[in-house]
DNA sequence: CATAATAATTCAAACGTTTGATTAAAAATC
DNA sequence: GATTTTTAATCAAACGTTTGAATTATTATG
């Protein structure tokens, strides 16, 4: 009942978005990705965003509002590239010279995108922990989305003859995917996960590069 | 002040578990992997014991010493699996006949470990995300000496021709590990999170015996 | 253009509830 | 009968949210 209005009807886009609103989302993102929905509470939020407590219910009427609102925006953010990234992938322009390169070029947007969202990412990522109980909508219309094309893309190059035919897209899909979602995540730890892989996280054209070498070419021999 | 005995130097396996404990940890076990540390609450792990909320300090000192318990007794189950899989694998007999199917064991046993301890794994996990306030120790010691035994032996392969020298062996390490630690995360989820791979992710045999394929073998032509 | 009326925003204070932990008594065990 | 285990009752602190007043911004009016 305390959220609500600042539309009417003209003036849509002059302030319909409040300093306090945007820095609110900043700052519970920031919270949110470290320490989760429930290590977060909402006066540390508001001192950490030096605004009021109550400003909290009063835009997104509730913390579960805002932890919403955040992974909502996020969605948006990302649905933009995502849908940028499949125009390039999905047409028919699929060539053995090219295929590579434009697999790299597209990996290497979407590892750069989730690194500059990175507290997002880590949020999204807890959410799957947990059965995905705040952001089930946004994970099926933006990453199932990038999903299915991106196997179906695989399953031209094999019928084209690019890619090995006895190979499962959809295992190469998840590998490919479930690599770049760790690289990224590891990547924005203060913590180093894996002591022995330093510096190898630190560029991620080369790490991308180099998964690409190993996936596509193989490793033996 | 309250956690402590029970250790009498003589009998120590008698008794040294109580049921009231042993319950406790399987419980909250279940209940942080799905809920995290902060979404549970003490009251909620005795409720699903059905014990008195007051043992979890008179055993554990506390809800923060149960949870590291919970996390200690994970480690102790998986170091000594991956000892006897290191063991295995330091061998000299790193020979081209026998190296993928050594690895597609090890990857298969690790990865079925994993499933069987599945609640730790997302405690873990989860513990990486915040940058393992309550499982560093447990991480270094266990899984930091796996990665580098296997990188080890990945260069290894590399000084006897068995693997191409051109690739980076931490990241093919990271490939496979990464691969597989979501694997087991996305398993374990009634969420199924990448709705175009249902049945892939039935069996983990057929999904490592695909992943080793596509890394080792590759993937193009 | 100044002024009144209305709406939107911000604030300190307080609400009732839940939290993890403690206590002292009761029960069980040896 | 002494020790260990379990219980119900209780605690202060922290929780998310609500409140009603104060402030600022916007719109309507004369």
């Amino acid at each position: 009942m305390a959220h609500q209005a600042k539309s009417t009807d003209k003036q849509i886009d002059k302030q319909i978005d409040t300093d306090a609103r945007e820095k609110l989302i900043q700052v519970a993102g920031e919270l949110f990705s470290q320490h989760g929905l429930d290590g977060v509470s909402t006066r540390e939020i508001a001192a950490k965003a030096e605004l009021n407590v109550s400003l909290i219910s009063y835009y997104f009427g509730g913390k579960e509002g805002l932890y919403k609102t955040v992974i909502h925006e996020f969605a948006l953010t990302m649905h933009k590239y995502v849908q940028k990234y499949l125009e390039e992938l999905t047409e028919e322009k699929v060539e053995a010279k090219t295929f590579i390169v434009n697999i790299t070029q597209g990996l290497v947007a979407v590892t750069k995108l989730k690194i500059g969202l990175r507290h997002l990412s880590v949020i999204l990522h807890r959410e799957m922990l947990s059965g995905l109980p705040y952001a089930r909508e946004t994970h099926e219309n933006v990453f199932n989305e990038l999903a299915n094309e991106t196997i179906a893309v695989f399953k031209r190059a094999q019928r084209k003859g690019i890619l090995r035919k006895d190979i499962n897209p959809q295992v190469l899909f998840l590998t490919l995917i479930f690599t770049i979602e760790n690289y990224v995540l590891q990547r924005q730890l203060e913590t180093k996960f894996w002591k022995s892989c330093p510096q190898v996280l630190e560029d991620t054209d080369e790490f991308v590069i180099e998964l690409v070498k190993i996936i596509f070419e193989g490793v033996l021999k």
